[in-house]
RNA sequence: GAGACCAUAGCUCAGCUGGAUAGAGCAUCAGUUUGCGGAACUGAGGGUCGGAGGUUCGAAUCCUCUUGGUCUCGCCA
């Protein structure tokens, strides 16, 4: 709607131009917006036309303006500032059609149909099967979770995959560890949750293995080579390579033992999914692709894209992006991870021919997905030109990184757990148990508002630093205060209907003439243009910020201003409105984001 | 050595395809409740936008160079 006047204000403004200029040779006029609300809504600077007509802009601003006002313009109030022209908005007579839009199309306000007919396919979080989720996990999680519901609203047909990683060295090392140490231990017996339980393995082998190595160091020291090469032999780490290699021979024990531990970990992380509020429409596993990722390399060879090196191995050159050869296939004939993802792609693309497929992955891999898109541009897939990685940086503690040797990484299930408690802690402090209802399911909303909040209001494309304690702040620039507008909207909304105020869009507009009331009008008629510009840049913080500005100014407005008590009926019901009108959007807004809205907190 | 990403207030971050006096939050200091949720609101101090050139009427934003940081350049994933 506001793009609607935006527009009409830039054709007028150009009209203006070319009449005052005598020609229709000049620039587009560039629009803005005033540094200051009082000053205007929209404004279009006059410098680019001064050398044209060769006189000073601030005359031609003056001169334009007198010409605009002079004749039938659209709704609006013209006014200069030095070279600028500016456009006052007349807000309160746009209200009644947008409260009529807002409260009609309700939970659809905001949505667009630009992607309409687009296929999306969208992988994210990927996790191994050999320990639980951590904190990188969940940007990586909340990014994509986020950017799905994003280009939904922008009617794109999108399809969440994730892709198991339970193949490889990996993941025979917390095997191993659990066949030796285990004793038949179970997470059904120990109570622990499946990922953890296969985690503590994970850590247990690492030990193991530097056990390991110490006494073959020490062996070596003193001169028992035989000793030593003998333990090398048997080392935690030969181990692990020799029962991969059992592994893909088909052994059936080992099978049986990874079938049993993935299934372990699969059901932790299907648990921690869900605490989340992740989910996917569709699972691949490594352990499927990995083979069709070899046929098909095989293919490009026999196409002549690959070659095969003299000692077996089959590569590419990839000196026509200045780049190195690249491995795809062992000499031993084994793959390696871009084989397996090279046979992914393809089996999604027949799965679901796609027009796009975005990557969200740590911006470490940039280079792996530079390689596959061009390998699969060589083998003449067109779909290929639709693949996009959606990069973003890494998460760091104040203490400096997360590194898995020095026991930094933080649990994704203990972040939440810690998160919620606080939260609970709050609402307790508070008072409000009896108000919120079910406190545990309240407190781990809470929880997911400050995390998602937190993780999608940085943009992607940057490292960040994430404060635990920090993140948990319930007052500020956080998710929780974003909940807590809506709540207090809502307990306004609430006590209405209990004072038998009904509300209903059609209400005078002209009412709404303050400041802050007019500023809200804005904010709200702009958030479907946000939500394509959201859409496009596959950047969630766009949305973030927009509703820390909804709330900000609801809350300014809400401090000065009665609502339920003010003078006039008709202004009652017109500020009810523009309350409903608010909630709406924050309700649209944090659906896009991740945010859970909470009726009362 | 080559490439990618990043550098904005004490700290954590915004800043749209170049526009007016570079903005928030936290922290610090000072205030606001005879009111619908104080998890709130108001105000103050705090900046050479890493540095140097260039393009432009105009640069945090675009270009070049440079400094610093992170990551990558594996027959690991």
């Amino acid at each position: 709607m506001i793009d609607k006047i935006k527009s009409e204000w830039k054709d007028c403004v150009s009209k203006a131009l070319e009449k005052y200029i005598g020609s229709d040779n000049f620039p587009e006029p560039g629009m803005g917006v005033p540094p200051k609300p009082e000053m205007g809504d929209i404004a279009f600077p006059m410098f680019a036309y001064a050398k044209i007509k060769g006189m000073n802009p601030v005359k031609i601003a003056n001169e334009v303006c007198e010409l605009i006002s002079s004749s039938a313009h659209p709704a609006g109030t013209l006014s200069t500032a030095g070279a600028y022209l500016n456009v006052k908005i007349d807000s309160s007579s746009l209200f009644s059609e947008l409260a009529k839009t807002i409260i009609g199309q309700g939970d659809s306000y905001g949505k667009n149909s630009s992607l309409e007919g687009k296929k999306v396919m969208l992988e994210f979080s990927c996790p191994n099967t050999n320990k639980p989720l951590h904190l990188g996990h969940m940007r990586n999680d909340s990014l994509g979770e986020s950017v799905a519901a994003i280009l939904k609203a922008n009617g794109a047909d999108v399809m969440k995959v994730n892709l198991i990683n339970n193949r490889g060295v990996h993941i025979c090392k917390s095997m191993l560890a659990y066949k030796e140490f285990a004793n038949g231990e179970t997470p059904e017996r120990t109570g622990e949750k499946g990922d953890h339980f296969v985690g503590r393995y994970y850590v247990r082998f690492a030990n193991w293995s530097k056990e390991v190595e110490a006494r073959i160091k020490e062996l070596e020291e003193k001169g028992c080579k035989q000793e030593a090469e003998k333990l090398k032999a048997d080392s935690p780490d030969a181990r692990a390579q020799r029962m991969l290699k059992a592994w893909e021979d088909g052994d059936e024990e080992v099978l049986a033992l990874w079938r049993m531990m993935n299934k372990w970990t699969l059901d932790g992380l299907e648990q921690s999914y869900k605490d989340m509020g992740i989910s996917f429409d569709r699972y691949y596993y490594e352990s499927d692709t990995y083979k069709f990722g070899k046929s098909e390399v095989l293919k490009g060879l026999e196409q002549g894209v690959f070659f095969r090196e003299k000692d077996g191995s089959v590569q590419i050159d990839l000196a026509d992006i200045g780049l190195d050869k690249k491995v795809l296939l062992r000499k031993d004939g084994t793959t390696i991870y871009i084989t397996q993802d090279l046979g992914t792609a393809i089996r999604r693309h027949e799965d679901w021919p796609f027009d796009s497929m975005i990557y969200v992955v740590a911006s470490e891999q940039a280079y792996h997905f530079k390689v596959l898109f061009h390998i699969l541009k060589k083998l003449g897939y067109g779909w290929a030109a639709g693949l996009h990685h959606l990069s973003y940086g890494m998460v760091n503690l104040p203490e400096g990184k997360m590194k898995s040797r020095e026991g930094t990484v933080v649990d994704a299930d203990d972040l939440l757990a810690e998160l919620s408690s606080l939260a609970k802690d709050e609402i307790i402090s508070k008072g409000r148990e009896a108000l919120v209802g079910d406190v545990e399911e309240c407190s781990r909303k809470i929880a997911l508002a400050a995390l998602n909040y937190y993780l999608l209001q940085v943009s992607p494309s940057r490292d960040m630093i994430f404060d635990p304690k920090k993140s948990i702040s319930f007052s500020g620039n956080t998710g929780p205060y974003l909940e807590y507008m809506g709540a207090r909207i809502s307990s306004i909304l609430k006590k209405a209907s209990e004072e038998g105020l009904s509300i209903s869009p059609d209400v005078d507009g002209s009412l709404l003439c303050n400041e802050d009331e007019e500023h809200l009008i804005l904010l709200l008629s702009s958030y479907p243009a946000l939500v394509k510009q959201a859409a496009e840049g596959y950047d969630p913080s766009v949305i973030t910020s927009f509703l820390y500005d909804v709330a900000k100014t609801f809350s300014h407005y809400y401090h000065d201003n009665q609502i339920l008590k003010a003078d006039t009926p008709a202004l009652i019901s017109a500020r009810l409105c523009l309350c409903q009108a608010v909630l709406q959007v924050l309700k649209n807004g944090f659906a896009l984001v991740g945010i859970p809205f909470l009726e009362s907190m």
